[in-house]
DNA sequence: GTGGTCTAGACCACG
DNA sequence: GTGGTCTAGACCACT
């Protein structure tokens, strides 16, 4: 379910986290289960467990899982709050952007044009897991 | 015109290139201007010159500017095409975003409330230098 | 494998590039295959690691090889999709080369000959590593 | 007759150099023809004395033209040499790059095809001037 | 240990 | 004086 690109700019820890995150946000890890134990995911991705546990010590600082020790880390159980951050994150960013295509030239007809374009691909996906 | 921020985290060579880049799409820098020397410039924000000489030559290579040994650094003249290039990526980058936001449950509602407060907000700025 | 001539005019780090690039052509440095590190062939070539440095980043920005920060420089593997470029950019000189010759003064006969011991000289090589 | 691109790579006095080669070998500058003086040429091109004066001294070098103190400096009157060792030189590059091209995998039907577009774009275009 | 960035200081080619 | 290259030495982020 995780995998990684060593060609990928960003370094592994930050795949790892992004992963982890895009698998919750998308339902396909449920509040309190448990994730692979750092020694696990390791071995599995052959990577150095510093790696990971790093990623996991971001990803609890987050609160995006939680860990108990001796036990192992779980998924925390706000995915829906950290999915409204997160989508109000996104919409910031497009707004920035936004405006710097604005900035360069681009007139209402163009913005219009993209917008309904970007409307219509994704018709009836909204809100479904 | 051109500041650095220490606590941003981006290289300083890169911020400068950003910082030009931006002058020259908001045409504050015109073509076949001559831009400070690399002395001067790493002289006014007291920066070592091969840092400055870095962001310069990326810059030649992006087509911003062209370099000419022993007289010094001008911007090209293609930028109106650096411009389009630019909004080009900008779209493509909001087409992700949006993508992304709509995959994370924002619905059509509000999709067009981000749409209508961002092109309102930026009324009547479009195409002028 | 890497050797530096001091007598040739092109800096440095550009003779690197093209004896990296040369080893990639010939296939004797196989995808995903790793470089030397910065430090190592820096020692090796008796020259600075900046040095090094420099001509990795720009192999890498020309898709040559790509870099993965704490593990090292590893060659990419559109190694044929290079070759492709670099033969249509080298059809293109001899093109502009051939037309030169032909204004100088060269006649078809002349032609005619050089091509013939051109592909003479060379047969049988083709497609083959 | 002379024109100079600042955007271009090469150092203004080998694009003179090579302008002036050009227009020799074109024949329209004849043997013994008097070139401007260093001064005039300087004050048409906006370019500094010293400049032309190294255009015009590995002229004298490599037998273009000649100079005599005082009277200025004329075309060398053995152009037509110059153009034959110019005609080799060019056949000998485009033996390299056919070469390489061939290691780069080019096959006898691609370089056939390539030859007879060359000689059917200039057909007819030998020997004059 | 590895790549990436930066500083300080130097030399060369060009104008 | 100006860009371009190189060396020496240092610090940081990542594995």
């Amino acid at each position: 379910m995780i995998t990684i690109d060593y060609k990928d700019r960003r370094p592994i820890y930050e795949q790892i986290i992004a992963n982890i995150e895009n698998l919750v946000e998308r339902n396909l890890l449920e509040p309190n289960e448990q994730l692979p134990t750092v020694r696990q995911l390791a071995m599995e991705l052959s990577i150095n467990p510093n790696t990971i546990q790093r990623a996991y010590t971001e990803l609890e600082r987050a609160g995006v899982i939680y860990s108990t020790r001796g036990k192992g880390n779980f998924i925390a159980d706000n995915s829906e709050q950290l999915r409204q951050e997160k989508t109000l994150a996104i919409f910031e960013q497009m707004t920035a952007l936004g405006m710097r295509a604005i900035e360069l030239g681009a007139d209402e007809a163009r913005m219009n044009s993209w917008f309904s374009s970007l409307t219509q691909a994704t018709k009836g996906r909204g809100k479904n897991d």
